[in-house]
DNA sequence: CTGAAAGCGCTAACAA
DNA sequence: TTGTTAGCGCTTTCAG
């Protein structure tokens, strides 16, 4: 009652078609325990013409994890999440494993969601952007699978990580600023991340260190959207004492500020400088070229990934947490005044 | 001998600890057959406190198919394919599906790799964007999955496919130029993809229609990458007689385009007119802002991930071939000379 | 070196 | 309405 029909072929399939069990089949294709050569050749060849694909739910399910990991950020759009997902998806690749992507939008409900279908789907390991809430929380119900942390930090937890210094790349950034001679310095800070408090506290330090009695409404707080980082700036712009210099947290609120900027005239950096985070291509596109933190957002990508197979290979292995170096690039945005 | 140790919990621990059998516990989270009230709240209660989470590999495995779709583009660095991977994985989150994502990187090779991974993994469906081989032999050995074709076309074959006019779209754009005054226009269109040809085939009807005697090394190729766009761009302003306009087959190509542009001091339009495909944020921030053919991709994505859900729920619905329009936005790149 | 058979966790007949 | 049970396709003892 073998009526094979159109199903894809199965292990028994492929064992009937070489003539042995499918023990022996299984053996050859994970080339394991010893095998008459002979045997393995007919296995080789029923495999190919019936065009066998070992079903990986099976494997799964055997085997109590999978062939899979998951990658969840806030946002793909967002240049730095593009280029990192690119760099995952390409270690992943040359390992023959998948990569679940899931956006959580900072949303907490909408990452609760992933983190259950994570632990359903029993990925084999995690590479991880915490929106703010989780990682204060976390722990609380976190899937008891390999993590790697990126660009994110949570305290109290021991787990592999890999993070630039915010604070310190903002301090460099602000402190750039101040040497060339700008005083009134705002920040537009991603609201909803770890990063985007890091990068604060380094900002605020550079102004105090520099003796500055900051205004409270320079430094703002704005979701990673080019709209919102637009909104965020044009307030501040409209403030009756406007800031000198805006810093962007990343590409899209520093494209945002720099719309704003342009809808309201300002030559830069004569009137107002812009400096952001992230080599973003137009960055350099757009006249004045753009002031950057360039972090190396592919290297980050594809040191996560090695923490996490490393660790997949290893789990007893202690844990790690890299930080990479972020580069100022200084350009024409923040010439000296 | 239940051991439980730190292991997740099975539908037996659930089963076990409401006191009901595993298919009463499968009934009621199914939400089939009808279940005792009473019952039903003791399985929920049990599963609560022991945060079960179904295996979905042994769903999948029972079911013959998982709640995941793939999603294979060349690159989703490119900005088209960002915003596409972003509306597919929105549609499936409502649904409560995950995505796969892969890079071909229009390498035929990769493509291979995924898709036997992909009827490995047993996926529901695939929302594909094939290299121009796999186009070509579409069906020797595409995976008999439901598949959505995105972007690229596909002849002779059945399936579900989202695309714009794109030869209308090159043509229209070609059009603009022309009218605006410009006679020695040059392309770079996307080497690896059906739709690089079509919008080739687009820009050669315009110029015939014009009565253009077009001079061959004026059309070029280049993988969709920001650099080939500049190597291509930078050969063709080199050439003797250098183009009065370049249009760039796609956002990448275009960016690379600007940069050769701007790397021999040319002005746009003046000296050079630029145009290309696709809206992304840099061609409005840089100055002159540049004209484009604008895309629908986000709608471009949903509508794909629309019809294979549908299909999924009804596969034995007929296929249908979305075309959506893409528009014209004249900026100043191409302002009449 | 090879095969038989026991599950992995779940769903869906089929029984009760 | 509920329980028992037979697989889904695979890997891995355990025998032979």
């Amino acid at each position: 009652m073998t009526e094979n029909g159109k199903r894809t072929a199965t292990i028994k399939d492929v064992a009937a078609a070489a003539g042995v069990s499918v023990a022996t089949v299984s053996r050859v294709l994970a080339n394991k325990g010893f095998v008459r050569p002979e045997l393995r050749l007919r296995v080789l060849e029923a495999a190919q013409s019936l065009s066998y694909q070992p079903n990986q739910a099976a494997r799964s399910l055997r085997a109590r994890t999978s062939n899979t990991i998951a990658l969840l950020v806030s946002d793909i759009r967002n240049p730095f999440f593009t280029a990192l997902s690119r760099a995952v998806e390409d270690a992943c690749y040359a390992q023959g494993m998948s990569v679940f992507l899931g956006n959580t939008d900072e949303d907490p409900r909408r990452e609760r969601m992933y983190l259950d279908l994570i632990s359903a789907e029993r990925v084999a390991g995690l590479i991880y952007s915490p929106t703010r809430e989780a990682a204060e929380a976390f722990g609380e119900s976190h899937p008891d699978i390999p993590t790697v942390i990126v660009d994110r930090v949570v305290s109290g937890v021991d787990l592999d990580s890999v993070v630039i210094d915010n604070a310190g790349a903002a301090y460099q950034l602000t402190t750039h600023l101040l040497e060339n001679g700008y005083r009134r310095i705002a920040g537009v800070f991603g609201a909803a991340s770890t990063t985007g408090q890091a990068r604060y506290a380094g900002y605020m330090q550079a102004l105090r260190e520099h003796g500055i009695t900051h205004a409270a409404q320079w430094a703002t707080f704005a979701n990673p959207r080019i709209e919102d980082g637009r909104t965020a700036a044009a307030k501040l712009l409209d403030l009756p004492e406007p800031p000198d210099a805006i810093i962007g947290s990343n590409s899209l609120l520093t494209a945002g500020a720099l719309m704003a900027i342009r809808e309201r005239g300002l030559t830069i950096p004569a009137q107002v400088a812009l400096a952001g985070f992230d080599d973003d291509t137009w960055t350099t596109l757009v006249e004045p070229p753009i002031t950057v933190i360039c972090q190396p957002t592919y290297e980050i990508g594809s040191t996560a990934a090695e923490l996490l197979l490393q660790r997949l290979a290893d789990p007893t292995r202690s844990t790690r947490q890299v930080m990479l170096k972020a580069q100022l690039v200084a350009r024409a945005s923040t010439a000296p005044r």
